[in-house]
DNA sequence: AGTCATTCAGGTACCATGTACGCAAATGGA
DNA sequence: TCCATTTGCGTACATGGTACCTGAATGACT
C-alpha cells in the first residue's frame, strides 16, 4: 500500500481502475480475502496465514502485501466479507420481533458457515460497511417504538450479546477439538469430559451439577435451542419497553 | 510434564511435596503464572511470551516446560488467577439482585485490572477451580426463588454475557491503542476517528449516527455508565422471574 | 519506435515465537 | 559411594509476519 499511516482499513479503499504507466494488478482484496476466508471455514482462521493464502492464488506471499497493508486488516475485511452473507431487508417490517428473529437467524448461520466470525467479532473493534448495514437494521427495527436511542442501543446490545455468546457455545468444544487435533468425539471423551465428571462427582458445586446433569434444554436439537433461549431474550426486552404498557 | 496426553491442565495437578531422589523444583506453577500476569498486565498478554516470562526468572524459555506443559494452559492457570481475586462471600445473601450487583462489580474490577482477562476467557472454553467457585455463587444467588435449572442458567448467562461486554467496552479501544503501539488519544484521533467521522457525515447510518451523537450514557463515568446498564438487566431478569407476580 | 516513470510480482532475509531433544547438575535412598 | 530420578536449560527446528530489493510489465510522452 502506498500509505503507511495507521489508519483504519476502510480509509484505504482499494485502487480501483486507474489509468496511468505501471503494470496492472494481477489479483484483488475481495479475491484474497475470499481465499482467506475459504481455507479458514476449513481449517481454523490459524490456518490462513499468509504464505498459505498466497500458496493457494499461486503466488508468494509478499504479492499480498500490494492489497492489504497488515494480516489484521486482513481480519476486518473477511468478517466483512462474511457479515456480507447476512441478508436482510431494506428496511424494518413494523414489527421489531420478528424483524429480530430475522437477523438472529441470520448471523447464527453465518457464524455457523464461518466459526471464526464471532471469535474475530468481539476481539477487533471493527467498523466495516456490512457491519454497519446489519447494526443499522438491528437498531431500526425499534423505529417507531418511542424508544430512547440509548434504550434501542441496549437492547440491540442485549441481543448481540445472547446470539454471540449462544453461537460460541454451539461451536464451542467443536472448535476446540479442531485446534488441538483430535476428533470432537475423543475430545469430549478423553479431554474435558474426564475433568467434568470428576468435578460433577465431587459434588462440590451441586447447582452446577444441576446445570450439568438436570437441563432439559441441553437435549434440544441446536436450533430449537436458539430459538428458545432468543424468545425469552425477546421476552425480556417487551417486558423493558414502557409503550407496551404493563406486562 | 511427565503425562503427554491430551488432557485438561486441571486434571494435572502440580507435583506437591516429593519424596525420593531428584533434584527439588526451583520455581512453581503459580510463581510463573503470576509472573505472566504480571506481564500481560502491563504489555498485554501477547507480551507474556515463555521467553519473556522466563527471562523475568531468570532462567531459561525451556524450564517453564517442567512446570506447564504448553502456553495454551499457562492462559488457563493465568485465567483461573486472575478469577481467584473476586472475593464472593460463602453463601449467597438471601437477595438475588444484591448478590449479583456484588458479582458483576467484582468481575468489573478483575477484567479491568487484568485487561486480556475477558478476552481469554471468551476464546478458551476452560473450567478452572476460581471459575467453578464464581460460577456456582452466581447460580446459589438464584436459590430459593423457586426458578428451573435451565431458567437461572439462562439468567447467569445474560448477565455474564452484559458483564463481559460492558467490560469490553470499557477496555474497548484502549487495548487496541496499547496493542498498535499508539496512545490512546492518538489512536482515538488518527485511527478510528477520521473513519467515525467520515461514516457519520455520509448520513448512511441515521440511527448508527444517533447512537453516536445523541447518546446520554455516553458522556455518564465508566463507572455509573456500567451500573446502569447492569441495572437495566437486572430489571429485566426481574421482569422474567414469575414467582414476582406480573411487574 | 524509443524512453522512462510507475506499478506489480515475488524471492530472500530477518526476527520472534513455541517447543522437541538431549545432556549436565542436583538429590536422596540403598 | 553409587545410582535412579528429577530439574535446569542450551541448542535447534519449524512456522509465522513482514521489510527490502530486484526485475518485469505497462502506458504516456517525445
Amino acid at each position: 500500500m502506498a500509505d503507511e499511516e495507521p489508519t483504519s482499513i476502510w480509509m484505504q479503499p482499494e485502487a480501483h481502475e486507474r489509468s496511468g504507466p505501471g503494470r496492472r494488478p494481477g489479483y484483488s482484496r475481495e479475491q484474497i480475502t475470499r481465499t482467506a476466508v475459504q481455507i479458514a471455514d476449513a481449517e481454523g482462521v490459524e490456518a490462513a496465514t499468509m504464505r498459505r493464502i498466497a500458496g493457494e492464488l499461486g503466488t508468494g506471499a509478499m504479492s499480498l502485501y500490494r492489497y492489504v497493508p497488515r494480516r489484521d486488516d486482513l481480519f476486518d475485511l473477511m468478517i466483512d466479507l462474511a457479515m456480507s452473507e447476512i441478508e436482510l431487508p431494506d428496511g424494518p417490517s413494523g414489527g421489531w420481533r420478528g424483524d429480530l428473529t430475522l437477523l438472529a437467524r441470520q448471523t447464527r448461520a453465518a457464524g455457523l458457515r464461518h466459526p471464526w466470525l464471532i471469535a474475530l467479532l468481539t476481539s477487533r473493534p471493527t467498523l466495516g460497511p456490512n457491519l454497519l448495514r446489519v447494526h443499522e437494521f438491528a437498531l431500526s427495527a425499534f423505529n417507531g417504538t418511542g424508544l430512547d436511542i440509548d434504550d434501542i442501543t441496549r437492547f440491540v446490545g442485549m441481543l448481540n450479546d445472547y446470539v454471540h455468546s449462544a453461537i460460541r457455545r454451539e461451536i464451542g468444544w467443536l472448535e476446540e477439538a479442531r485446534r488441538t487435533g483430535l476428533d470432537p468425539e475423543r475430545w469430549k471423551r478423553d479431554y474435558m469430559g474426564p475433568y467434568v465428571r470428576q468435578v460433577v462427582e465431587s459434588g462440590a458445586f451441586p447447582l452446577f451439577n444441576r446445570s450439568v446433569l438436570d437441563s432439559r434444554t441441553a437435549h434440544l436439537a441446536p436450533e430449537e435451542r436458539f430459538r428458545h433461549g432468543l424468545d425469552r431474550i425477546l421476552d425480556a426486552i417487551a417486558a423493558l419497553i414502557p409503550s407496551l404498557g404493563p406486562c
